[in-house]
DNA sequence: ATTACCGGGTTCTGCCATAGTG
DNA sequence: CACTATGGCAGAACCCGGTAAT
């Protein structure tokens, strides 16, 4: 584990040492300080060159389209007629646009080319930049200089540029909903003081990206809460009990610690833990269910110990089920009674399902597909078990060959 | 050789409300 | 006031395979 974060975390200092220092490390860099160096550098080659030759074609050709956000002079003006033209162009769902951020459309200045032209450079085809543009609008008022050093923060957690327009084209709010990028900066610097490894945090960029938009005042209240809930239930290591959970359940940075209270709150009036294995099951299984909507987590929980209790289990034996299987609190009360409902008419007994909850995690297209094969070669679960419903479809294939074989 | 146990991979945005800013 | 920046919300599973145990 350490060296994977503490390479990085050097990594990190480099960067900002790099800035003054780069002319002279330059060629001693090793390989490993290459992201970084390269940051450096094309920051340099940003001011230095790169954008001269952009904004000097973007104003020779283009005019007026070559202008920063940082002009908020202009206010309730008409609809710029021209912009509407040039997104247009672009491919830009204007309706929809409009819809999003009206107020885009009355700046006098902004600057949909050179953004269409850096992101064209980046690798987005016309398709994606169009749809970009179309869900957040707000793009075409960032200047070249603010993405381009933005876009070098985020290949600090990413090896090439094709990732990061596969996460604009995903989530474009993401990437471009702020302008502050000294707070990414220090976004990036908090999460690894936190002992996330870079593997941690390219999951997290990849799949909750929002989290680096955030100011890092709320995503130190995030884990400020869960050092607190720790010391609540007499944990003595806050620090590591919060970097647990984040790196089991990359969606924690992105919703509120009220709702994040609130789950861990019913959880503990729900399960009847005492202090220290509730602080085992927060860390461990428990992690991935603690973002979950408040209503969400009641109505599952609701349903699973009604359905569960009609079906004749003990209430204890109901909560040590979503004890030792949280995940179960995941699936939808409607798909999960529908699974079960599919088992039992498969044969297969609802004490079975309580030993093996893990049967719950697949699909009642799988349970259907298979239960059909098991019973054309008379598969008895009583003497086998339930298992083999929850093996990989290789594994299955494996052992329906041999089954088949047999007969 | 086969199954059981278990950790882990993939995944999650697009909209609304409102505080903040000038 | 117009507009931006930011926080918050609802929505909602399925699967693979390494390795220990037998």
């Amino acid at each position: 584990m350490m060296c994977t974060i503490f390479p990085n975390y050097m990594l990190y200092h480099a960067f900002f040492l790099c800035i003054d220092l780069w002319p002279s490390i330059k060629m001693a860099a090793i390989p490993k300080m290459r992201v970084l160096v390269n940051l450096s550098q094309s920051l340099l080659l940003q001011q230095s060159l790169r954008l001269v030759p952009l904004q000097l074609t973007s104003t020779s050709l283009l005019g007026r389209f070559c202008s920063t956000s940082n002009e908020p002079k202009q206010s309730s003006n008409p609809v710029n007629t021209s912009l509407l033209d040039n997104l247009n162009l672009l491919g830009v769902d204007l309706k929809r646009a409009r819809q999003r951020q009206p107020g885009v459309f009355r700046k006098a200045f902004t600057n949909e080319k050179g953004v269409a032209q850096f992101l064209q450079e980046k690798g987005a085809s016309s398709k994606v930049i169009a749809s970009i543009v179309s869900r957040y609008p707000r793009v075409i008022t960032r200047s070249i200089t603010h993405l381009e050093q933005r876009w070098q923060l985020w290949r600090n957690i990413f090896n090439t540029d094709e990732e990061i327009v596969s996460i604009l084209n995903r989530s474009p709010e993401s990437f471009f909903r702020t302008s502050d990028n000294e707070n990414l900066e220090k976004n990036i610097a908090y999460l690894i003081s936190l002992g996330l490894s870079s593997k941690d945090l390219h999951r997290l960029l990849t799949t909750a990206p929002r989290t680096f938009s955030n100011s890092v005042e709320l995503n130190k209240q995030m884990v400020e809460l869960l050092e607190e809930i720790c010391l609540e239930l007499g944990g003595n290591n806050p620090v590591q009990f919060a970097k647990n959970i984040l790196s089991k359940n990359v969606y924690m940075l992105i919703r509120s610690t009220k709702r994040v209270r609130t789950n861990i709150d019913y959880l503990k009036a729900s399960l009847r833990l005492n202090d220290s294995d509730l602080l085992t099951f927060l860390q461990g299984h428990g992690a991935g269910i603690l973002d979950l909507s408040n209503e969400y987590m009641k109505n599952n929980f609701n349903n699973i110990e009604e359905n569960l209790s009609s079906l004749g289990c003990k209430k204890d034996d109901i909560i040590q089920l979503i004890i030792n299987h949280p995940v179960i609190l995941y699936i939808g009360s409607q798909t999960l009674n529908s699974k079960i409902e599919c088992l039992l008419k498969g044969g297969i007994t609802i004490k079975q399902i309580l030993e093996k909850p893990r049967v719950l995690d697949y699909s009642e297209h799988n349970y259907t597909e298979r239960l059909n094969k098991l019973r054309e070669v008379g598969y008895d679960f009583k003497k086998y078990g339930i298992s083999i419903l929850a093996s990989s479809r290789k594994r299955f294939y494996a052992k329906m060959e041999k089954l088949s074989a047999g007969d």
